[in-house]
DNA sequence: GGTCTATGTAACCATAGTTGTTACTTTATC
DNA sequence: GATAAAGTAACAACTATGGTTACATAGACC
């Protein structure tokens, strides 16, 4: 159970908006998809709130709409707005400096975490949530 | 303080045992280096030893020492010895199938974490030990 | 205006992961 | 046999996460 969940969620949110298709979908309706509470749902909206990915309305007939066409939103939007910049154990990295391994280390490892990390983000970019739109519809080409 | 310092203090212990060219090093050496217990050093060697990445020696004069050529150990390597298989929170995440969405995002969500893994990976394979252990040495190309 | 509905958010709890630490066993060397 | 080192279990402190309750805020509708 390592790591959080709340990307998984995020784009299991937005996905469920998408398949909404622009109609006003309360944090209820999306937690019932879920399966989680309310108030988890809305905690990660406003997060997308903030990063201007979805779009919210108090009140009746109220709810959340996503602010973009889906195939304007990547992956890599919702991975930003949801998640802190990762430091891979870093902030707890502290050796001992007198150290001529453990003065220079740090500097090294941040160089090898950063590619690393930009590496699996520009893949996350090439995935659209209207990528993931279509392939939440059943695909049956060929069905009569 | 998200996640780990298991992979970061790992690269730095082989670091460590390449700087030191072969010769055995106690995990009470390496903790120093490290700023940490000794034994926190040799729970993560126990994982490295398993992996074959380091071999151990028990009693006098005993210690750890590198399997392999730095050149031969990439930050891969080091990284599936220490590291379980990521799961991206699909552990906890866990939708209502009875909802279109719920039942087929997680099919779509493992796709994606796939190829951000896999992409992060191959970034990490390209780093040895060896580089490493070159990036440790002083650059002074035209010191006088 | 008043009521209803929905978001926004603070506060708290249970659970789990991580690190540091002590203590002990095992094993190799001398 | 004494010593030195790895191997590992057990525990404590700290933090992150997710679920929950409670309440404040704001819009819709009568």
């Amino acid at each position: 159970m390592t790591g959080n969940s709340r990307f998984a969620v995020s784009v299991h949110v937005l996905a469920y908006l998408a398949y909404k298709m622009g109609g006003q979908v309360t944090s209820a309706e999306i937690a019932a998809s879920v399966d989680t509470n309310p108030v988890v749902i809305r905690r990660l909206l406003s997060a997308l709130t903030k990063a201007r990915l979805v779009s919210a309305h108090k009140g009746v007939g109220g709810g959340f709409g996503l602010s973009s066409a889906p195939a304007n939103i990547t992956l890599l939007d919702i991975y930003r707005a949801v998640e802190p910049q990762p430091d891979h154990g870093l902030e707890r990295f502290t050796p001992n400096h007198k150290c001529p391994v453990g003065a220079r280390i740090e500097t090294i490892l941040r160089t090898a975490f950063f590619k690393a990390q930009t590496s699996m983000e520009s893949e996350l970019a090439r995935i659209s949530l209207e990528d993931v739109h279509q392939q939440l519809k059943p695909v049956c080409p060929g069905k009569h």
